[in-house]
DNA sequence: ATTAAAATAGTAATGATTCCTGATTTTGAA
DNA sequence: TTCAAAATCAGGAATCATTACTATTTTAAT
């Protein structure tokens, strides 16, 4: 029953603190895997399920079928890129009034809200106008 | 290229908008099969996602690994309960305004933004009361 | 050092969704 | 009406993320 001390769930966490986006598993098991050969995926998983219900990293869903994860457990937001694929943080004060807001024509308890913003990140939208054929700069 | 009519895809459509909750693949599935006893799953599939495109019904995500389905296009919020995993939906005003305010301090272009509320429903919460041992009404 | 609980590696299983293929429908024109 | 091309279908195989299983190893308290 008590948690005991694991040098692969220490790893795993360390990498993500290392980490300003949001890597997947599977990010996270390609990277321990270059200081720690042998770790099994499975591994990655059941920590980071383990460590998500400890409050120790958050677990992010952008509804692109993959879990996300962020060593950052304070409250902020997220934003996906819909071209790349990137999770990014996003500046923005927090939005709890909201659940006040829903709950007036609700029966039932809203415990919370989720949100996260969508669009074209910085560098996309770059290298799309860079690579646009109606008069980027090329070279 | 031109898109041709098929009975499977009007049943479909027809069946969600019968719905006020927001089904599953599989739920449509089960049901359309009533009345068309072979259709397959993966002519489900299809034509959600075909319908979804043209913009005729809704894919909702809320993080529970399965995709629902609206027929109601119209921009409105949905409430997750956590205990029964129904999606229903909740009046509110639209939140539009949300990315504009992400949008201040961010680099890129925000399209738009994803919410959803969770917690406890109206009919999970009398079951729970009912079902407490502190308190509820027996008989 | 001993030992029971916890954790691991490796692999199999699951579940939602997509892809593939040969057969069937739909539709517009002859 | 007949016909052929394009679209769609049914059924099943494949994919992908994730979870479950099991024999072995690690941890930590005695």
């Amino acid at each position: 029953m008590a948690l005991k001390h694991s040098r692969q769930r220490e790893m795993i966490k360390e990498f993500l603190m290392t980490r300003t986006d949001h890597p997947t598993a599977d990010i996270v098991y390609m990277n321990v895997r270059k200081q720690h050969p042998n770790i099994s995926l499975g591994t990655v998983y059941r920590n980071l399920t383990l460590l998500a219900d400890l409050g120790e990293i958050k677990r992010i869903r952008v509804g692109d079928g993959v879990d996300h994860f962020d060593a950052d457990t304070s409250p902020h937001y997220h934003f996906v890129c819909t071209e790349c694929g990137h999770v990014t943080d996003l500046q923005m004060k927090n939005l709890d009034e909201l659940v006040t807001l829903a709950g007036a024509n609700f029966d039932g308890q809203i415990a919370g809200h989720v949100t996260y913003f969508y669009g074209i990140c910085g560098d996309c939208g770059k290298a799309g106008r860079d690579a646009s054929p109606a008069g980027g700069a090329y070279h």
